[in-house]
Formats: structure tokens, sequence, C-alpha cells
DNA sequence: TAATTTTATTTGGTATACCAAATTTTTTTA
DNA sequence: TAAAAAAATTTGGTATACCAAATAAAATTA
């Protein structure tokens, strides 16, 4: 059987891919260890691990990076994580920002055909309800070609194509507010004094913090 | 929080309402080791702990039982297994005597307003796709009056109700005689020689053994 | 560059869930 | 009832995945 990934070692690889595709720096021990919420003795640990089964490989600097093997599997496991947010969302009416932690769990069923089998019965959706692409069955992702919100321009209009944070806090408040992928609104102008941005989405005037911003990526409408 | 459920212990649980419902004799250390495929030690020390959590008792005589909390907290589990098995033939269009392995993983999900909106999507089945009842969310379940197919009587048409051996050998030989939960069949005799029972389905006359047919429960068409 | 801070690593420890083998207790059988 | 068999339990062990605290190494800052 050769050695096979620990519902553990998903988390890891899921999370590596991450860090590593979603941020400009370097991903180290500690980096990571925050991510996880782990100790950095733990993660050195499974780092090694994954090292050994050629998942991910350390470099001289002590950047951790996927393999191309860990970057597939990681891609499958995230394809599994959206496929299931996509039924929660659609088949079990959940709202979309309700059902990461559900996919959560989703995620760590293990059979490929089974996941083939909902991505049939889905009818092949290209996106999750947070707006990200779903790979295919052998890893492949389209990247899309989104901007933040913080350095749009102003005067256009956008919509909302995916959310960089995915924290409960962050996306109870863009609830409230009644944003979400797929969202249309306008941007009517950057505030010099805080950065912060004003928007107008159904009628009303909003004005959004440059850290909620810069979490929320947008294409020209 | 006081003390959750563990996936492991989940197993114990729903092994021991197996054990304890379908089964005559009392349930030991033995037999629930046995049927768990797992070591008496192993065994003696969870049975231990789930008794500390007041979900099981062991009599003097060494017998397991489920308390009334053990037994609400595996009918929960076995809900969540067969509304999983509904989802899986019905949805994703699997065969019958493929699901279990799959709801086995799918059952240790945690929540139980999914497994609501689950049922709901579904549209309340009363049964899973071997015939058993699916426990409502308050863990009640209607029992249904099917006798063995090896004690029915001949002459009679019956329809397949449930199984009472869920193993995959069981299963791939029903399924290869296409031999299911409701089929429709009648009893010719049952074979004084060697207690098998001769029926015919579908035009063809089969010959059961004695174990099959125990295992075949029946109720009259 | 020396001091400080950050990062990486080691060390010794935890809990869970499992095991094999030895032993004790109970039950069965001769 | 004594011997044999079966069941229950104890003992000492494993692997996984985690931790806190100590130490070592590297990077940063003064």
């Amino acid at each position: 059987m050769g050695h096979f990934i620990h519902l553990s070692e998903e988390n890891y690889l899921k999370t590596l891919y991450k860090l590593t595709f979603k941020q400009v720096k370097k991903v180290n021990n500690i980096a990571l260890a925050k991510e996880l919420g782990l100790n950095p003795a733990t993660v050195l640990e499974m780092v090694r691990k994954l090292a050994s089964k050629k998942l991910v490989k350390v470099s001289g600097d002590k950047t951790i990076q996927l393999t191309e093997s860990g970057k597939k599997n990681a891609l499958l496991i995230i394809r599994k994580h959206r496929l299931w947010e996509v039924f929660l969302t659609e088949k079990l009416k959940y709202a979309w920002n309700e059902v990461h932690e559900l996919a959560e769990q989703l995620e760590h069923v293990e059979s490929e055909d089974m996941i083939d089998r909902l991505e049939a019965f889905l009818e092949y959706p290209a996106f999750d309800p947070h707006g990200d692409p779903i790979p295919d069955r052998n890893g492949n992702i389209k990247s899309k070609t989104s901007v933040s919100l913080a350095s749009a321009v102003h005067g256009k209009t956008y919509i909302v194509i995916n959310l960089a944070d995915t924290s409960d806090s962050f996306l109870d408040y863009l609830g409230r507010l009644n944003i979400k992928p797929g969202s249309k609104f306008k941007l009517v102008e950057h505030n010099q004094y805080d950065n912060s941005s004003t928007i107008t989405i159904q009628k009303k005037m909003i004005s959004l913090s440059e850290k909620v911003a810069k979490n929320i990526l947008v294409q020209p409408a």
C-alpha cells in the first residue's frame, strides 16, 4: 500500500497550498504553525514526515514548499472541500458563509469515486459558493484574474469574485452587509484619510476599512 | 462541554446496538471484540470508558448493555448512516450494496442540523436502501414485523424487507442473484435434507442455503 | 560587531486507541 | 470435582499527533 495520507496530513497540505499560493512571503515553520494553530515543535515533526513522503521539501532557507505530488494532493483535497460546499449551499440550503466547517469534515471522507459522482450530481460546478474555482479530478485549477477592492479603480462597477479571508468574523461581517461572491457594486472612492473604500451596493452607501477592502477580490462588471 | 463522543466510541455504540437488538444471546467482551475485529483488552478498556460516561452498563454476568443515553446515541449514529446511504444510492447512483463503507465514513461528520437538512432534502425517507428503518431526530425507530425466509411458509409470495447480515460477501452474493430489499418472490419449499429453501424469482428457480435464508428477512406480499 | 530578537530544533512529556502475551477468574466438560 | 477451556483482566508495549519548555542557530537591530 505504500504510505497513505492521514487526516491530519491533509490539513497540513491544504494549509501549505493556501499559504504558498495566496500569500507573497515564504512559508516557514512558524507561519505554518501559526496558521494551523499548532506548536512549532509539532509542525516541525510533521513537516519532516511529509518530507520523507516526498510531499514537501524544505529549502536551505527553511522555506517549506509543496512538491508536485504534495501540490496535487492538496488540490484534490481542496476539490473535495469546494464540491461539498456547493452541495451544502445548493442542496441543503446553507448560506455560503455557514458551510466552511462542515466541508472541513466532509472533505476527509476517502473516495475519489464518490467525489466524481458528487461533481456530476452537482452538474460540474466551476466555482464554490465563495467564488473559488474547483480543481478538476486531476488536480488542475483555473486561476482567476481578480484584484483586491483596495486596489480597484474608483468610479467603476465591480463584481465580488472571491474573499481572501475565510475567518468567521470576516464572513459574518460581510454577511450582515449582504456582500458575497457575485455581488455587484460601484466603487465610489478611496478615502485618503484612512485608506477606507466607499461603495454603493443595493442603493446603500457603505464604507469599508482598508483591511476589509484588501480581502475582497473583485473583477470589473 | 462535558464529554463528547469520539469517532471510535461511536463505532462501539453502534455495534453494541446491532448486537443487542439483532441477536438473541447476551453481548460480552469477546463478542464485541470479535464483531469489531479488536483485541479484548482494547474493548475492555473502551467499555470501561463508556461505562464511566454512562453510555453502557456492565451487569454482574459481564453482559454489556447500552443505557438509555447510549441507546439514543447509537440510534442517532444509525440515523446518520442510513440517511447517507439513501443519499448515496438515490443521488449519487450507487448500488444498494456498495454504500456501506462510504456511509461508515460519512456518519461521523458531526452536525445534527446537517443531518436534519439532509433528511429534508431526501424527502424524509422511512427506510434505507437495505430496507432498514431510519430513526427520527429524537432517536425513535419503528420496528418492522418481518420474519426470516427460513421460517416463512412455503407456497406464499413474499417481499424482501431486510438483510440480517451486512457483510460484503453476503451482499455480493445476493447482488449476483439480484435479490435485494423490495424483491418479490415465491417460496416454493423448504428442503428437509439440508434445510435449504427453494424460491422462484423473476421466473428463475433458486435454492438458498439455510444460512442465507436465515439472513433474508421477508414480509408477506 | 555585539546584543537582542526571532526562528528552528531538541527534549521530555501527554492522551487516544490500539496490541500481544501473561495471568486470573469463571465456566464447562469429562 | 478436577481438569480443561473460555472469558476477563492485567501488564507492558506501540503509533499518532499533539504540547511546553529549554536550547541552539540565525537574523535583525542598535
